[in-house]
DNA sequence: CTATAATTAAACTTGTAGTTTAATTATAGG
DNA sequence: CCTATAATTAAACTACAAGTTTAATTATAG
């Protein structure tokens, strides 16, 4: 009975999302205002409600993506470097590089990539996220693993807790660095990069193996 | 010329500090409206605006006293122990504790210490909190030297950045532990006290000397 | 040409922070 | 006991926001 087609839904939605994107990294998420994107991306605010439920879908769709890349980034990084510290170093930059590129899905990544999901419904993107996350994880966990085997890591380390400690600490350091890199340079006379490599490093020293005390 | 004194000024602004404490403890800062402070405080909304500026005053008030406390917990935690080791020990406690007591302000805490002080204006207890951050690193920045002189811990660590990398990856962690108890128990079947124990030890292992290899 | 899908303008609801005014209330000082 | 005045307040107001709904408009497939 449709006389009309013209454009498939999900053209619409890619539309609204990237207009969105842009909007919430030039002011923020809360500071976007459904109007400002609708006017943004030539469309009328009911448009936007014809295509998402509402704000906190196009959000998620677009924290997804973020996500999306963010796991083929340290899939590359864990790809082309060889050596366990050649990995661990490259999987931190891509963690920077995430955070620089979507400061504020990165935060509410941190937040959100919990779902206890009895409680809230959920997007199906937001369980998607919730999958990537898992699968971030399992690529973290078979480094460590394949670390301990070659020696580079220390063999008494537990592979969960450890890779979760890990991005809790590597997510605290990079959040630090970003707010406050004008302190850190202020105090330290540091880089957010210097930093950010001292703050890895110590990390990483605390699951390097200590066999080789030269 | 005043002809009625009664309550000063700070009486007030005391018990419409603790309603709005008590408030966003329980629904959450921005769940929580100036209406309901004042419902709850016994005050009208108009006699809110006449102690405080407005929200974020109230809220910068209840950061600050929260922070004097955290750093009571800590200058106490270094007195009362005395090796490096007990006294890491009863801070990383005592930033829990503040994470569990405030879980609003510690995550604020994380985000405002930054300050840049030329661009927003910042009310008298912002700038307050920020001082109380500076005494905070001081002392951890005091064991550490403490630390390293007497052989705990490792010679080469650089102070400043040391306390500043340990500050972000403890907050890190001790969000991430607050954010994700259920996925932890169900992941690792640990209590979300074990884990931070486990992550603490991490980030302990990287600042200790290694000098006892028995 | 027209039925109908797609889109929209605009009005509306509900909720928020913040401001202002005019009125009310309580009391200190004479 | 008065009364000037400080303290307080109710209530109306502005200015936004998200989200919903309706009635009208527009474009086009057949």
């Amino acid at each position: 009975m449709g006389r009309r087609k013209k454009e498939p839904r999900n053209v619409h939605r890619e539309k609204i999302a990237s207009v969105a994107s842009e909007l919430f990294l030039a002011r923020g998420i809360s500071a976007t205002s459904m109007d400002d994107i609708a006017r943004t991306a030539g469309y009328s605010k009911a448009t936007l409600y014809v295509y998402f439920q509402n704000k906190e879908e196009i959000v998620s769709v677009l924290v997804l993506d973020s996500m999306k890349k963010l796991c083929a980034y340290i899939s590359s990084a864990l790809r082309h470097q060889k050596s366990t510290r050649d990995k661990y170093d490259l999987i931190c930059r891509e963690l920077v590089r995430y955070q620089e590129e979507y400061p504020f899905y990165f935060k509410i990544t941190l937040e959100t990539i919990n779902i206890d999901f009895e409680n809230r419904d959920y997007f199906p993107e937001e369980k998607e996220t919730f999958q990537i996350g898992e699968e971030i994880n399992e690529m973290i966990q078979t480094l460590l693993l394949s670390g301990i085997e070659n020696g580079d890591l220390r063999r008494d380390i537990k592979i969960a807790p450890t890779a979760f400690s890990c991005w809790g600490m590597m997510a605290g350091l990079i959040h630090f660095a970003a707010n406050k890199k004008d302190y850190i340079q202020q105090t330290m006379g540091w880089s957010k990069n210097e930093f950010l490599q001292y703050g890895f490093d110590m990390i990483y020293q605390s699951i390097v193996s200590r066999e080789d005390k030269q």
